[in-house]
DNA sequence: TAAAACTAGATCGTATACAATTTAATTTTA
DNA sequence: TAAAATTAAATTGTATACGATCTAGTTTTA
């Protein structure tokens, strides 16, 4: 009847719970350098998203970012706001709507390119372990994703 | 100016992101599961800490879960509402809050015995890599946290 | 081809996260 | 020891997350 019975329950032996503080401690190391630019977290990797490939409907970011239409459409709402982004009805397919980076989204990328250099040197991992937890996590993300697609 | 010269802007490249997509994706793995017990996530690893150490100010709690009063307040009134923990001024320090589970609290933990397992069958990772990665995780935090701490 | 099924976003409700401020209690210090 | 500084929670405001539902547009299919 002990509770130390069970390792199983015991929070630092939880994946999850690893999983759930250092994305969150992470994040906060952003948070100094985003609110200069007057962005939040989740504004900054949807706008990584469209640096990379400009013109993408919501779904699409949805899919990269592992984000539902009930996180983006007021995020996109805010990003427009802010004359990052434009948000226009697909005319092939009035259903879909493209999300495109104004100039002044386009201009931003610059203000960002050092970082994750800068985040990098907070953090005390060498490079390469950096890109193995990176891949891990990945492969991680992936798999359960999977998963939770084939059921119903 | 073209947008492939900068790959240490791609989504991919990140380990943030990469943290924050497998911390939610792992995150709904319990759900389904926790849902049952009318529980969320993170009331959830709040108990973990309370079967592992009963009878914790909210400070220590916070200090666990890398949480602040803004967010344990709100969700330590939900489950002393639902019944499971009790929440009393330290008599000795009364603006601490020493938190209780109650019987019902403690008979919770039974329930969840085997949800570690269960979500560890679901991410196909060996139970050596799914340590080695929590372990890393854990430091990544510790050095994050460190390093915020003696920030002014 | 008209109804049924499906799809993409938007909306709504609930529950975090977290910075900033406030309040009350305790410690420090001049 | 009384004022100042510190501390622990609570409160407030903003921004996610995400399930569930709704709406409108597109595809399928009987």
């Amino acid at each position: 009847m002990d509770t130390n019975k069970n390792p199983m329950l015991f929070l630092d032996n939880q994946l999850c719970f690893a999983l759930y503080a250092s994305a969150r401690e992470v994040t906060k190391l952003y948070r100094p350098f985003l609110d200069e630019l007057g962005l939040t977290y989740t504004q900054y990797v949807t706008l990584l998203v469209l640096w990379e490939k400009d013109e993408l409907p919501v779904k699409s970011l949805g899919e990269k970012l592992y984000l539902d239409s009930g996180t983006l459409t007021p995020l996109l709402k805010k990003l427009e706001a802010a004359g990052h982004v434009r948000r226009d009805r697909d005319p092939q397919d009035e259903r879909s709507v493209i999300v495109r980076l104004t100039e002044q989204g386009h201009a931003l990328r610059e203000k960002v390119e050092g970082l994750p250099a800068k985040v990098f040197c907070q953090t005390d991992m060498p490079p390469e372990e950096i890109e193995k937890l990176r891949d891990q996590l990945q492969d991680l993300t992936r798999t359960i994703n999977k998963y939770a697609a084939c059921k119903p």
